[in-house]
DNA sequence: TTGTAGGCGTTATCAT
DNA sequence: ATGATAACGCCTACAA
């Protein structure tokens, strides 16, 4: 049986409200030293852990907030893999909220389900983890008027979202490839599960410029696929001479179709991955690398959000940069 | 503002009990089919959403989980990071159960946080993750009689816990291989992150018997680490024929090293790598693996923790298989 | 068939 | 310097 701070007070001798003053630090009138002291210790000795329901109860807030995901069953969607999560956890503790993680059926139900846990008592705000999203969905979700940040590339104006800034570091790895000399320069991108698909490939074809044959891009799903098609490229007598490839097995494949054609990394090809996990435990050294910051995303959606239920207006779509790294044989990670 | 029952009531021009009732199926006495009617016709109207607080106040159970994990600074854990948590996520789904995710800083804290948020209700138990743990963690754990799952390889028997079984999918592993005609079987390991280390590591040892040259065991982190290594073991004039590897990033790096030496899978080499994630998607075709399904392991740890809920004695250690599949050409995943 | 009252553990506003 | 008391929204005896 949990303590409470009636139990105490009979113990000490004092009205259960002295009780809360002291165990929160109120101060109306000084309370008596000895008092206090006594309360304390009781406290302490007893075993006393206020009930966070019944604050929540009283001050008509949860202080949680919900990471809100889309499990679709059509697709395989890697669900509750990114490391923003961590991001957003660690971030909300200092703050001492809790994180409620909740899944929805597909994407419409999204701001429903948040509104319900709102409407509930159950957290006083969410992040919205949007793999993908109409606009139909980003105006509803603006409608509620509830405090939400979406973790996505939502281009909504008055919507707090965090992403990274595709459109600078796809341009940055297309121009860093054209420095190193190269100007048939191939996309591969995978359709499934890929957040930023529609965004990297507009990008990629403006950054390569109109010239380019857009024939060196592909949409293909794992390591395997990849590989084949790649190897075709490479057989043609003008196929690419690098390739940007949008997650990790699509780079994998890549590499692999390279050295199977005998083509090494900063010599005669130069490939440019881009990862939001363990590249550097992962990929071939040489491979170039636009590193997706993904716990540093959690952290400032959450940041934002507790910002917002200050009081403080929600700062619009937020756009973090990924720096451009090499993989090197001395770069180790787990 | 929130809608409350006493609201209805007034609107109704009935009694609040009344209206709790109905909203929640109650029976006593039979309600009349018309106040039934206008009530529930006034809650829907009227946006009515129970207050999940007041009810946990109220029925001493607050209906979440904690998922606790360990942030340990001095190591680069990948945190948050395994499917288990989806298939947790998933399992407390159908029982209405909420989520909550909760890192503490290091093993020693978890108990004390577990049972602190037991304590003032914000949960009603926990599942733990435990990518270490010691022999006293696991005592003081099974001592304070709360309910909690362990996900990881807890040896503790009464503590309720959910893994895989390492000596069961790491001895098929090795005798597939010896099948297959090897008997000099290597081992390579990831000592920073592995949760099933010294598991691995002895069952190896025993499964490929005392005959078995040692040296062919290595602790690396990362591919290319791995890669060097395992290149120095392939020019050696009686060097291993076959390895099992525990990670991805291991896997990747032995693969590259057989590629950088001339051998093929399935001709004069084979290789047996453990995953727990998307294998399909990033492995050379031909590669082995023992299948991890994390998300198994999640539901599993959740039903259990349910069934602690509803009164059932825990099971103790809870072991599941893990198949073992090929890489080929045409399973992709995502 | 329905209503009243008490209490879950807090915090906040009075009063003394 | 300290105590009563009234909410917060809900559930459950018990009473009518």
């Amino acid at each position: 049986m949990a303590v409470t701070q009636a139990e105490i007070a009979k113990v000490v001798g004092v009205s259960q409200t002295i009780v809360s003053d002291v165990i929160h630090g109120r101060v109306r009138g000084r309370v008596r030293p000895e008092t206090r002291q006594r309360i304390l210790a009781a406290a302490r000795q007893m075993g006393y852990r206020p009930n966070a329901l019944a604050q929540a109860l009283r001050l008509r807030q949860s202080r949680q907030i919900v990471y809100l995901s889309v499990h679709d069953e059509s697709r395989e969607f890697p669900i509750l893999r990114e490391a923003d999560l961590a991001g957003v956890a660690k971030a909300l503790r200092i703050d001492g909220y809790r994180l409620l993680i909740e899944i929805a059926n597909d994407a419409e139900r999204e701001v429903t389900v948040l509104t319900e846990m709102i409407g509930s008592g159950i957290c006083d705000g969410g992040i919205l983890r949007a793999y993908r999203g109409s606009d139909q969905l980003w105006e509803e979700l603006s409608e509620i008027r509830e405090p939400v940040v979406v973790i996505g590339q939502c281009p909504h104006p008055t919507l707090t979202s965090v992403a990274h800034d595709v459109p600078a570091f796809m341009t940055q790895a297309v121009e860093h490839l054209k420095g190193l000399g190269h100007d048939r320069i191939g996309l591969v991108i995978d359709p499934v599960y890929d957040v930023y698909h529609r965004l990297l490939l507009e990008t990629w074809r403006k950054a390569t410029g109109e010239g380019d044959p857009a024939r060196w891009q592909v949409e293909r799903t794992g390591r395997n696929e990849v590989m084949r098609v790649v190897k075709d490229w490479l057989a043609e007598p003008d196929g690419p001479t690098a390739i940007v490839s949008v997650n990790d097995a699509c780079t994998l494949g890549t590499a692999a179709a390279l050295r199977s054609a005998g083509r090494t990394l900063g010599r005669d090809f130069d490939l440019h991955g881009i990862s939001g996990g363990d590249y550097n435990g992962i990929h071939e050294p040489g491979t170039w690398i636009s590193a997706l910051d993904m716990d540093a995303v959690g952290s400032r959606a959450a940041r934002e959000l507790l910002a917002m239920l200050d009081g403080k207006p929600g700062p619009g779509p937020v756009r973090l940069p990924a720096p451009l790294v090499q993989i090197t044989y001395d770069t180790l990670s787990t």
